[in-house]
DNA sequence: TGCAACCAATTAACATGTTAAATATACTCG
DNA sequence: CGAGTATATTTAACATGTTAATTGGTTGCA
């Protein structure tokens, strides 16, 4: 209340816009932080289910792209599964460990590494798979398919504007 | 090549749709996954900048926080800057070593630490805080005013509708 | 052929994310 | 007043994020 007493004792001026104050835009209009916030409420539900299964966030990317495409190297692996290779490395090296992974020379560059789902990776895989579609579409339908959509889209374009733009690309085959 | 010459060779059959196979939708349709995608589509660009300025992603959102709220504890601090609490522990520790960030004692309740901005602190804020309005102002040119309103407005809804209805929100004082 | 530039994957080092447990202080009600 | 409960912060332990450096393998080309 003091404050608005000493507010009123002050010489009014126009709604600011005058000066270049030092003062950053209020933090709520952080992009980042929005995007982060809203990724948060859905993993929220989904951490828990993947938890009962053993799995971490990262981990259950990887399977879910192993199970897409099966004989993949690491650096499709980390594309796809949007992974930084250092991740990507100990990632794997936890699910070989637990058998749920294996891994084969590729034939002709012996740099390279071609990754694929074990018989176990794929039981697993089918285990969780149905959890997850049910808390996709408890979210789907507690926000509606069609803002759902609207935001799908606009984070496509807002990815592709940025990164598209500059050549930041992650998916320059050849 | 010769993957084409052996699916003209399968046998035709409808566009799937008749079973339900352990097939989970494809990766892209990954909600977290796309937030997360372009939460880094813009990080790219504001790292650098931090970096040169010798900060963390999460310092620099500790900093913009108490910029705007001094004297703060540290409850409140997680809570805005939206960083967990054990988080928040190890970078005010480092804040505080690096003497951008003060601690003192809360007067009437020995549990909670209040923090604030020293001297140097606010230099750096000042600092920082025109190169970040910078870039996001070129972010926002880049992908459009419109469509950026557009798409905090749908980040804002879609937290709201996952956290409010559950009442697993983060803002309920007294 | 041989080396220089390049590339895939890993390692290193440090910061943060995530969950559970520990510590210390405050509150509450008998 | 005091045991029991709740709250604020920290610690612990492990997984991942981030950047830089490293290790082996490949390729182009003199």
């Amino acid at each position: 209340m003091s404050a608005a007493v000493r507010r009123s004792a002050r010489p009014r001026r126009a709604p600011s816009r005058s000066r270049t104050p030092v003062v950053l835009r209020d933090i709520e209009l952080s992009l980042p932080l929005q995007l982060l916030k809203a990724r948060e409420a859905a993993m929220v539900r989904f951490r828990p289910m993947l938890r009962r299964h053993g799995l971490t966030e990262q981990q259950w990317r990887v399977i879910r792209v192993l199970a897409a495409c099966p004989r993949i190297d690491a650096s499709d692996l980390a594309r796809r599964s949007f992974l930084l290779a250092p991740s990507l490395t100990r990632i794997l090296q936890e699910c070989e460990r637990r058998q749920m992974v294996s891994r084969t020379a590729h034939g002709s560059d012996q740099r390279r590494a071609l990754f694929a789902l074990t018989a176990a990776g794929k039981r697993l895989f089918a285990t969780v798979a149905p959890d997850s579609e049910r808390l996709y579409e408890s979210i789907s339908a507690q926000f509606g398919k069609r803002k759902l959509a609207t935001l799908y889209s606009l984070l496509a374009e807002f990815a592709t504007a940025l990164t598209g733009a500059v050549a930041v690309g992650a998916d320059v085959p050849e």
